[in-house]
RNA sequence: UGGGGCGUGGCCAAGCGGCAAGGCGCGGGACUUUGGAUCCCGUAUUCGGAGGUUCGAAUCCUCCCGCCCCAACCA
């Protein structure tokens, strides 16, 4: 998309009127700042997607910086995971790899600074008591008993708390500002609290660890971040933002806000993504069903898809719940463009062709991509017995069924025109074996001019690989799982179908893992790049095709 | 009942006083050796509501209604 035809958005026209007015001197310095206690999904792909993107857009650059201010909920497997799928996403922080936790020493050195011009005090009262001071919505709180000790107290007591002489929980620092006021951040809020945890990066250098208020605008400082980007929970944070800014006198940047993505049939919570996981409703972070960034890319999203996908939703500070049918668009886009095609039976029922001879084998020429010709051909063999898909089978046929059904003809793709002649059944009435006769003369699957609408995928029986295919769908039964009373009671018992008999083309046979292909007139599919292996073929479903025909029959 | 935000078609979203972009979805058609892709056509006399200002309002003013967020020593 070029300059000229991207849509505008509230932020860039915010940095638009800072350029012209010379507010931080024509720069752009953004941060994409994860808490490295989970793992990144597509919400905060879209987050990942502004601010990287605006940096590049103006020709500023975008750090990554690991908001680690709380040591008991993070660790070095997120910290890995984190940067592994910023990378996969296709950003690049450069040089600008920080972490809060770079400015441990700075943040307490202003913290000194703060409690000695009176800014800052420390509280002895417990959480439940700070709780019950605060006030509530509509009514006001009231001052600490401990809110006006002497400066050399607090000094002394601060010295203390970090010395380690405290324990945990027994004494906070909090700035002194507004117990009576109308934003409850503004109520003397906690800057420091004591915690002798080990910390994934410094240790046990630290007892006494900063608030997210408190560390995040100085750390944008620190940086000389320009637009600090964030979501619309944090507006209510901005005064206080503002705040410790201004009475630490140090450059002063400006957060933006606003609202993250909400996808439909999906939570996008770190705590219920981590249920998720903990409580065994998934495999773990990187279940094919999962919204999470590995998940999606191990159930065959693209970079591209998502980043596309990222930039067609916009940006906006109005709530939203973008339907999934949008993201599954983008990724059939790309994969159109640049997944291969092959043959593939999910759900295969013998075919055979009567008046084929038994024994002779010949190949006919497919095209990899009809979108790209340059993706070339490959051969297919055919024979008397071959596998087609279950679902291409009917008897009787339904109205507008063009697939194969007693008496009718199909085009066998690539290969030949075939009528049903008649069907064999097991015990129960079940079909076991379809059989039919070809037309020499429609070699290549070429109708003559005569018509045949349906055109069914099909594989030999005796040159097929064995696979097994994962088909997924949504984790959640309802669009908005968040609505539900629990998420829990509305997981959907069907989200994953294992097919252990699928029967593939042998083009297929050294599938790369992680590499996408289309299965024809079935899906999209990327290998397993966990489970699969050169003699055990796994299959992901990435996502469907289109399929009309399923919306006409199911219109009755 | 306090504070901060937000309300444009089923979903996302342009629009910034001159007479409702676009995408997704949906419906219809063309084409088709993937019922895929592609291509056409259709889909808001109206912008949460009511007043007002103006020659003219989704855009300005007033009031009302609805929705979201905030009372962790989480981020």
């Amino acid at each position: 998309m070029t300059e000229a035809t991207k849509p505008s958005n509230f932020i860039r026209e915010i940095i638009l009127e800072h350029n012209r007015t010379g507010r931080f001197g024509g720069k752009v310095v953004t941060r994409f700042p994860p808490e490295p206690n989970g793992y990144l999904h597509i919400g905060h792909a879209k987050a990942i997607s502004i601010d990287f993107g605006i940096a590049t857009e103006f020709g500023g650059r975008c750090h990554l910086r690991f908001d680690d201010t709380n040591p008991t909920k993070e660790s070095q497997e997120y910290v890995d995971a984190i940067m592994g799928d910023i990378r996969w996403l296709g950003f690049d922080w450069g040089e600008h790899l920080h972490h809060a936790s770079d400015y441990f020493e700075q943040l307490y050195q202003w913290a000194e600074q703060l409690v000695r011009s009176g800014k800052a005090y420390v509280d002895d009262l417990s959480g439940e008591e700070i709780r019950e001071y605060r006030g509530t919505l509509t009514e006001p709180g009231r001052p600490s008993p401990y809110r006006d000790r002497a400066v050399e107290e607090n000094l002394d007591l601060f010295r203390r708390m970090r010395a380690g002489e405290f324990d945990d929980g027994t004494r906070t620092l909090r700035a002194k500002i507004d117990m009576a006021s109308p934003n409850i951040n503004l109520r003397d809020p906690v800057m420091y609290r004591i915690r002798k945890a080990t910390h994934q990066r410094t240790g046990d250098a630290w007892c006494i660890y900063p608030m997210y208020d408190w560390a995040h605008g100085e750390s944008d400082s620190i940086e000389g971040v320009t637009h600090s980007m964030c979501s619309l929970e944090y507006e209510d944070h901005r005064p206080l933002y503002d705040w410790y800014l201004d009475a630490l006198g140090i450059f002063h940047p400006q957060q933006i806000e606003f609202a993250r993505l909400n996808l439909s049939h999906t939570v996008l919570s770190k705590r219920s993504l981590l249920e998720l996981v903990e409580q065994g409703h998934v495999t773990g972070w990187d279940d094919p069903r999962m919204p999470t960034l590995a998940g999606l890319r191990r159930r065959g999203y693209t970079a591209e898809a998502i980043r596309d996908f990222c930039e067609r939703i916009g940006v906006t500070k109005a709530a939203n719940l973008v339907e999934l049918a949008y993201l599954e668009h983008c990724l059939r886009e790309d994969l159109n463009r640049r997944a291969p095609r092959r043959l593939a039976v999910l759900r295969p029922l013998r075919l055979v062709v009567e008046n084929y001879p038994e024994g002779q084998v010949e190949e006919f020429e497919a095209i990899n991509n009809p979108e790209d010709p340059a993706a070339g051909t490959r051969k297919v063999p055919f024979s008397r017995a071959l596998y087609i898909e279950q679902d291409d089978f009917r008897d009787p046929a339904p109205p507008k069924y063009f697939r194969l059904s007693p008496g009718a003809e199909v085009r066998l793709r690539y290969a030949y025109i075939v009528k049903c002649t008649g069907v064999t059944r097991d015990a129960a009435g079940a079909v076991t074996e379809v059989r039919c006769t070809y037309d020499p003369d429609s070699r290549g699957g070429d109708s003559r001019g005569r018509k045949v609408k349906g055109t069914i995928h099909w594989v030999s029986a005796a040159h097929a690989l064995d696979a097994e295919v994962r088909l997924y769908d949504t984790l959640f039964t309802v669009p908005k799982p968040d609505d539900a009373e629990h998420w829990a009671s509305v997981l959907n018992p069907h989200s994953l179908e294992t097919l252990r008999g699928a029967k593939v083309e042998r083009a297929l046979a050294g599938a790369a893992p992680g590499s996408h292909v289309q299965f024809e007139r079935t899906g999209y599919f990327c290998v397993d790049a966990r489970d699969s292996a050169p003699g055990h073929l796994v299959f992901n479903r990435a996502v469907g095709l289109r399929d009309t025909w399923a919306k006409i029959e199911s219109k009755g």
